[in-house]
DNA sequence: CGAGCACTTGAAAGATTTCAAGTCCAGTGG
DNA sequence: CCACTGGACTTGAAATCTTTCAAGTGCTCG
């Protein structure tokens, strides 16, 4: 699980002069921030159920995910286990991090990661405003997603929880037919990540096959009736 | 409840120069940079049960609580109410907000708030990396107490809510003896941030009662065994 | 082929909610 | 001054949702 270097490694300078140095491109300024960490990130690979970083661990990297499924767990003393969130191809993992992260981050699925050094990251954030910018706002869009969760878990029923997660990853899932639900994590994932037990997962996906709103195969639901899952995902009686 | 410019103002200018300008301290630099704002705070008092600033608004001013409480409200269609957290004197609001608010925030108790305009923060921050690394962090912090809340609601049984909610108002609240809790909010506040009903709400401070752990006197509640409750808060058998 | 794991399903148990009453207290109007 | 009203809080009993316990299926891997 050893990182390989993508690109030859540059000192640490002025930032616009890298900036441009590394984007080659017809625009004046990175579409995004981001981009500026490119030259200092590297590819890694993790497999199937292995840690990416441990919960409390020094916050050392920044990943972005290029493909595959990555859990963001916290586990009681007793064993039980809470997924924050599952993050996709895209999504970003530990920049919002403090001086350590605040879950676990596991492997769904196989993963491969671009893998940035906090420092430079930080580095780079004090001499680039709009990177800062960008850096506090994906704070802010993270925290209004933990918020989102927080309803979901203090005011949902378990049959919306079901119906709001599957709508979720319709949208978030890179699938070609958005209804069709290529889930790469398991019941268990899903159970610890809306706060049911995996029994009532697998009973209430029962549930919506027999009404005839979703079909259930191994490792595959697809969302037959999509207005009532809707619908069910913010009405208490169902 | 017209707010009232409290020094004098100010163009917006070199950041470090006015930094020196409002703090005629021994120090150089501030202790805290968010004291970089205060020129640009305006105090103001919001009643009791009346509305700091709706959710989903476009989020123009941050506060500091000065005293009293403030809840952080997100509401469902058909009424069901999640309060995200509780803030208390000291505590920071709306520095992590995107354009808009992600919650509304009500005044518990009369409140009296420090004012900052966005505006002002934002520009501030873009010639301050010291303001803007503290603005980060603030947003990281806030996603760690969601986070956290997130397993609480989760995977907590309502005693363990319970328990866990008292302990911490006990290191929040400005008691002069901590173990003495007045608190300002109602059972049915306390009921939506735990994401339990106000009946339950009750019926578990009078078990907790009727153990001797708490003695529950209105609007005041008092730790007797601090060591159960903390058992309490992470044993899901009791 | 057998073991183990993910998943499913049923039945009973349990936790929490819902429904219903009733208490206590502060504020109001007679 | 005092009865009255409304709201916050409490408590009990029944209902309900979800979990727990148990068993079984199907698939993958060695």
């Amino acid at each position: 699980m050893q990182a390989t270097m993508q690109r030859t490694e540059q000192r640490f300078g002025d930032a616009s002069a890298r900036n441009a140095a590394i984007r080659p491109r017809l625009q004046p300024a990175p579409r995004d921030a981001l981009d500026l960490l490119e030259q200092f990130g590297t590819t890694v690979t993790v497999m199937h159920d292995r840690e990416i970083h441990g919960q409390g661990v020094r916050a050392d990297y920044c990943y972005r995910i290029l493909s595959g499924c990555v859990r963001m767990v916290r586990l009681m003393e007793d064993g039980r286990r809470q997924i924050g969130e599952f993050l996709l191809g895209g999504d970003l993992l530990g920049f919002d991090a403090l001086e350590t992260y605040d879950f676990s981050a596991e492997a769904v699925s196989d993963v491969v990661l671009r893998r940035y050094p906090r420092r430079m990251v930080d580095a780079l954030a004090e001499s680039n405003v709009a990177l800062t910018r960008r850096l506090r706002d994906l704070t802010s869009i993270s925290l209004r997603m933990a918020y989102t969760r927080l309803v979901l878990l203090g005011r949902k029923t378990a049959t919306e929880r079901i119906a709001t997660f599957l709508l979720e990853m319709a949208e978030r899932l890179p699938e070609t037919r958005p209804q069709v639900l290529d889930l790469p994590m398991s019941r268990t994932d899903i159970a610890d990540h809306l706060g049911l037990t995996i029994e009532t997962v697998c009973r209430l996906l029962a549930h919506l096959r027999r009404e005839g709103t979703v079909t259930v195969e191994p490792g595959r639901i697809t969302i037959c009736d999509g207005v009532a899952l809707r619908q069910m995902a913010s009405e208490p009686r169902h």
